[in-house]
RNA sequence: GGUGGGGUGGUCGAGUGGUUAAAGGCAUCGGAUUGUAACUCCGACGACGAAAGUCUACGUAGGUUCGAAUCCUACCCCCACCA
């Protein structure tokens, strides 16, 4: 193996693919091998969980704590009531502070334990909320101590802010603030914690090298910036989206076989880069897992299913759904993971409309989609296909094992069990 | 505060009195093909309804009209220039 640094995480990073820009690569490199070091990424706690636009950042610290580092994961509770304007054309309304305190508790509860060991120890991970600090800041004071380092001039050349101009959207001194207090993190951190590493998605090198040089213009501190590249399919889209929206971590937005699912479809050109990415897997492993070409790929994408959703979801959940995609794709049968809802018995025997039964086990919004899907042949019970909206289910369609299987597409299915 | 421009469906963006649930693109969903991939092609794409149809929707609230996203009034918000 190449040894292109001398220390272990960025040798890590440099192969699995997650250097994108760093302020100072070697002077970075010399400072990880002087002994455990703390680095951040932040969190904006814009919604009840984290979704895969998300996983890089989880992935660097991550290897940042097996490489015998400390990683904190900062929950933005002040920033998020700035609201980040990086990425976006326009002011998006801003969250109410019971909201945000909401968010952070669900977030704290679930999405980043699975990731990272936190604790007292050494390199135990810490989370910490900006709130703390940001809340009581003295506007004066914080103007006089730290505004004058930064420059207007160089924050209108930011991209966050010049796409803004460009485009003649406003951008509000509210949102023209974030980066400062982004910044204001890192020197903050660095006072608490020692923290000399702030890293994120390529998106936030501007956001990030602010704290950088505000730590070295006010305090002399000699802080690093480290990004990783945004996770764009080939032409350019970014990753993430599903049927549904986005693909969440937590396991109430989003279920392991879903989750599952989102990975075992990614494109054949994806397998590589999400290999090195999203799973541990070691790299000779993945290299003979990505060289596999036509419908061998797709023993790549189960893999990379299996190991994605072991890392969120623990391993008996990934086995498990696993299981239930060879049940009803490789044997045309069903599994445990389906999602599911339970009638009465006597509900059934009196005749059920299919349509009523779509939309109740959530395979449709409405009964219109319903008639859509029947319309375009998509629909079907048991696997025989439904052309009649009116179409209804009796105690004859269950099967042999008591269900009613529906199915919208080929891809989505859930049962229909009788109460007990 | 003044003057001018603008606010349309998930999004971008046409539409300036009726045939407009509102062109077109994107996104999305189904179908064909395939490998639970990509590409391509086809179809669908507000809700309810079996259907006829009913309701809801073009910043908000009123008004004119047989009829309004389109005209009028007030208000809210955004942009530009001026003060």
């Amino acid at each position: 193996m190449t040894q292109t640094y001398k220390s272990e995480f960025l040798n890590i990073l440099n192969e699995r693919g997650f250097i994108h820009q760093c302020s100072d690569l070697e002077g970075l490199d010399a400072k990880l091998c002087e002994g455990p070091q703390s680095a951040y990424i932040g969190f904006d706690p814009t919604a009840k969980s984290l979704h895969i636009g998300h996983l890089t950042g989880q992935m660097l610290l991550y290897w940042f704590q097996q490489c015998g580092h400390k990683p904190i994961t900062l929950m933005g509770g002040g920033t998020a009531k700035i609201g980040d304007p990086t990425g976006k054309d326009a002011e998006r309304s801003a969250l109410s502070n019971e909201d945000i305190e909401n968010n952070i508790k669900a977030l704290e509860r679930t999405c980043f334990k699975q990731f990272l060991t936190y604790g007292e120890g050494e390199t135990d991970a810490i989370m910490v909320n900006n709130n703390d600090w940001l809340d009581g800041l003295k506007y004066l004071q914080f103007l006089r101590d730290y505004g004058r380092h930064f420059t207007v001039n160089r924050m209108l050349g930011f991209d966050s802010v010049k796409t803004r101009l460009e485009r003649e959207s406003p951008l509000s001194l509210l949102e023209f603030n974030y980066m400062v207090m982004q910044g204001y993190d890192f020197v903050e951190l660095h006072k608490r914690y020692g923290c000399t590493l702030q890293m994120g998605g390529s998106d936030q090198w501007g956001n990030i090298i602010n704290g950088v040089e505000l730590g070295r213009k006010a305090h002399r501190q000699s802080l690093f910036a480290l990004t990783a590249p945004l996770l764009t399919t080939p032409d350019g889209r970014k990753m993430g989206k599903t049927e549904g929206g986005a693909v969440w971590l937590n396991a109430d937005m989003l279920s392991p076989y879903d989750y599952w699912q989102y990975w075992r479809n990614v494109e054949d050109v994806m397998v590589g880069t999400l290999l090195r990415r999203f799973t541990t897997l070691p790299m000779d492993e993945i290299k003979k897992l990505e060289a596999l070409e036509g419908a061998e790929i797709n023993e790549a994408k189960k893999i990379l299913a299996h190991e994605a959703t072991k890392m969120c979801h623990g391993e008996d959940a990934a086995i498990e759904a696993a299981q239930t995609a060879a049940k009803v794709f490789e044997q045309g049968s069903v599994g445990s993971d389906l999602p599911s809802i339970e009638i009465d018995e006597a509900t059934l025997s009196n005749g059920i409309s299919i349509a009523d039964l779509f939309v109740e086990t959530g395979l449709a919004e409405s009964k219109g989609e319903v008639k859509r899907l029947i319309k375009g042949g998509g629909a079907k019970l048991n696997d025989n296909k439904i052309d009649d909206l009116a179409a209804v289910a009796s105690k004859a369609d269950l099967t042999s094992e008591n269900y009613l299987k529906l199915s919208a597409g080929k891809k989505k299915h859930a049962l229909v069990k009788i109460k007990s």
